[in-house]
DNA sequence: TATTGTTATACTCTATAACTATA
DNA sequence: TATAGTTATAGAGTATAACAATA
């Protein structure tokens, strides 16, 4: 064990791309996503699918427009998006209140209950995710990647 | 200022999503995708094009089945991602000396003259990336984020 | 039998541009 | 004029399955 562990087998060099944080967190990012279709495909769910839901479930009756924005989605990206959700029943577009451009959104009865089991499986996903930190880790970690975009919230 | 502040705009609730880490790599994640994509568009090289051309300069010869393995990618997505780049005259594929069924990939000089190009813009984009960060800050991220996925390097 | 590279194919996610209806 | 939603379309990136050559 004298060699620094590199990556799967072979001992590739991976030349500069281990200190890069953008490479770090690419790399991150393609674990999370496999690890999450694993744990949440049967719901046929995505992560950005999965945000989407909880934004219109915390902000019901908001516009897709808003949606977009909040979601960094495309106005016409997120019309597949809602097609999708609506017909699955889990979200609804209703007439809104003072614009009749625009739509309301809404989860449905299924949605919130979909959401409910999402949000126990997103828990257990994310429990994995973090279980080589600490909880002290854990939270700066968040914390850091927040500081990269602060305009972000 | 009493009302703390959320994202975007219109003060959108998030619920969950912010303390969840999955979703912070993921806000980066998209973030970082579009600044690579201004600073590099020109050279019209993603950050996954990027990491393929390191990993074969700093391994010169390598099978595309390691490649792909290297790059978290199926061997038919390395064949086009090859092809690409050698219709591009950045990378050349050569026979290899001991086995008759792999290509031995090699970055021709236009490609190592590029990949210093792009070297040098990839510094400004993580220079930018973590321009919030204190160097400390820096490293803890990075080291965090390996922790997330030991195995992986 | 297993592996390497390849092809054919298809799917997901996303965006751009042009349209319509409303504001 | 500007905005909200929509449509048609296209591109990037990826994977699966089946195949030929070689190990």
């Amino acid at each position: 064990m004298t060699r620094k562990k590199t990556s799967a087998d072979k001992g590739l060099d991976f030349g500069i791309l281990p200190s890069l944080a953008g490479y770090q967190l690419r790399l991150a990012q393609i674990a999370i996503f496999r690890d999450f279709a694993a744990a949440l495909g049967e719901f046929d769910v995505t992560p950005g699918l999965f945000g989407v839901i909880v934004i219109i479930d915390a902000n019901p009756g908001l516009k897709q427009s808003e949606l977009a924005r909040a979601a960094h989605l495309d106005r016409s990206t997120v019309v597949s998006v809602i097609d999708n959700l609506e017909r699955r029943r889990l979200v609804e577009r209703r007439p809104a209140e003072n614009d009749r451009r625009s739509n309301a959104l809404v989860l449905t009865p299924d949605g919130i209950a979909l959401l409910k089991k999402l949000k126990r499986r997103v828990g257990e996903h994310e429990k994995r995710l973090v279980e080589h930190l600490s909880e002290e880790e854990r939270v700066t970690l968040v914390t850091l990647l927040q500081k990269i975009f602060p305009e972000q919230r």
